[in-house]
Parts: C-alpha cells; sequence; structure tokens
DNA sequence: TCGATATATTGATCATTGTCGATATATCGG
DNA sequence: CCGATATATCGACAATGATCAATATATCGA
C-alpha cells in the first residue's frame, strides 16, 4: 500500500464531526423514518400522534414507537405532550444541517 | 388505534421513492463513508485511490473495498480505472438530490 | 377509582452490517 | 511469463438493527 499517490489529505472533515453527522443521516436512512418525517412535514398542523402513523405505516405501535425514539434522539423530530397523545413534529434546523454538510462549500465536503 | 385525530397523510413520499432515497442517506450514514466522501472531495483533483484511504482510515483493503463499493452502488461515488488504480471521485449531482430530497419544497418533504 | 387510550420499555428473534484474513483477479514492469 | 501492486470477493464473526408480543407507564373521562 502507499506505493501509488500518496498524499496527505488537507481540509478533510474530522473524527468528530464525522460521528456526529453520520447518526443524523442513518436516522433517515430508513424508509420507514423517511415516511414518518415525509408524514409529519405533510400533515395539515405539521404534527401528528404516534398512533396515526401505525396504519398507513402498516407496523405494529412498538415498532413505531422505535422509530419515532430514534428520529428523536438524532434531533431531527420533536414531540410536545398532549394529553394523552404526543404531537410529533420534525425539526427543520436539523434537516438543514444536513444539507449544509452536503453542500459543496461545506465543511464536510471542502 | 386511531381514535384521536386520524387522517390521510397526502403529499406523503410515496413507498418507491422512500425505498429509493433511504439506501442513498444510509450509504452517507456511516462515519467512514463519510470521511472517504470528504477525502475525495478534498484530494486535489477530486480524485483518490482505494490504497490512498487504507491509512488514513486506519482500516485494512477489503474493508475500504467494501465501503467503496456500498458508495459506488448508491451512485455516490464513481471510479474510473487508470492502470493498476481506479481513481474515485464524488458524484455531487447525487449528493444534490439528498439535498433536494431535504428541502422543505421537495417531493419528500412536501 | 376504574376502564380506555396513547406511548414507552422489555425481551426475543431474525436479518443486516462492519470488520478482518485469506484468496482471487487485474494490471504493470522486467 | 513472473513478481509486485491495486482491487474485489469470499467466508466468518461480532455487533447492530428492525420487528413483534407482552407488559409497563401515563393521561383522560366517567
Amino acid at each position: 500500500m502507499d506505493y501509488c499517490c500518496t498524499q496527505l489529505f488537507e481540509g478533510v472533515i474530522d473524527d468528530g464531526d464525522a460521528d456526529e453527522m453520520a447518526p443524523l443521516l442513518a436516522a433517515l436512512g430508513d424508509p420507514v423514518r423517511l415516511r414518518i418525517v415525509s408524514m409529519l412535514a405533510a400533515a395539515p398542523d405539521g404534527t401528528a400522534c404516534g398512533c396515526d402513523l401505525e396504519t398507513p405505516l402498516g407496523l405494529s405501535q412498538p415498532t413505531v414507537s422505535h422509530h419515532l425514539k430514534i428520529l428523536r434522539e438524532a434531533g431531527l423530530v420533536e414531540g410536545r405532550r398532549d394529553g394523552r397523545w404526543i404531537h410529533y413534529r420534525v425539526v427543520p434546523e436539523r434537516l438543514s444541517e444536513i444539507r449544509n454538510a452536503l453542500t459543496p462549500t461545506s465543511v464536510v465536503l471542502v
């Protein structure tokens, strides 16, 4: 190895940033969670509760709860309790972070 | 279920699009692959061969090859053979697709 | 307080994935 | 043709993840 065009990589994303950004992208790297985010964004008032997602997704309540947890921990979704229900909404700033990271002029792609 | 604010979700990403977009995001949802993309983008001429990545990544040749394959199959990276070497480069159009999908006015997020 | 509904957690199972060593394939130079 | 280098594939293994049934927790209405 390294007999060929070895070179130093400068301006590359540092390990910490990569470890932060990857879970964010991985959270959206699942068709179910993509659909959830899309459904929340498409909902009339921009929110929906978990129970509304089960039937259209065709998944059990624990599974939907599992995916919502991942999206929540990634900061891509927020939940506000309203009595029995928790209204989930997309956090658009978090989506912007991804878009910015993938922009050619960003830190990630130099 | 569905006793609460049941509603139809219109304008939501369809299953086919979600199944297409998810692997694209999942391909970037790994810190190693994020670093690879960043390294390719940061390389002097925008390309690097696999052998250049092993040492800075601290990974074995098969592992780097594995990640490059995933990025290749996702269309995020292209390889051009040059003798013994394969020069990999980022496909910026593919990154744009992700950015567009995550834009509030896009199909995905309606 | 009790029953009903919404959400979260637990435990289990099966599939996927990241990693490596070993090996195969391809290309170049001699 | 042979040895060296770059890349891909195979096989194995440990870790992660998606899913569900069962159960726990929380809130409301009666």
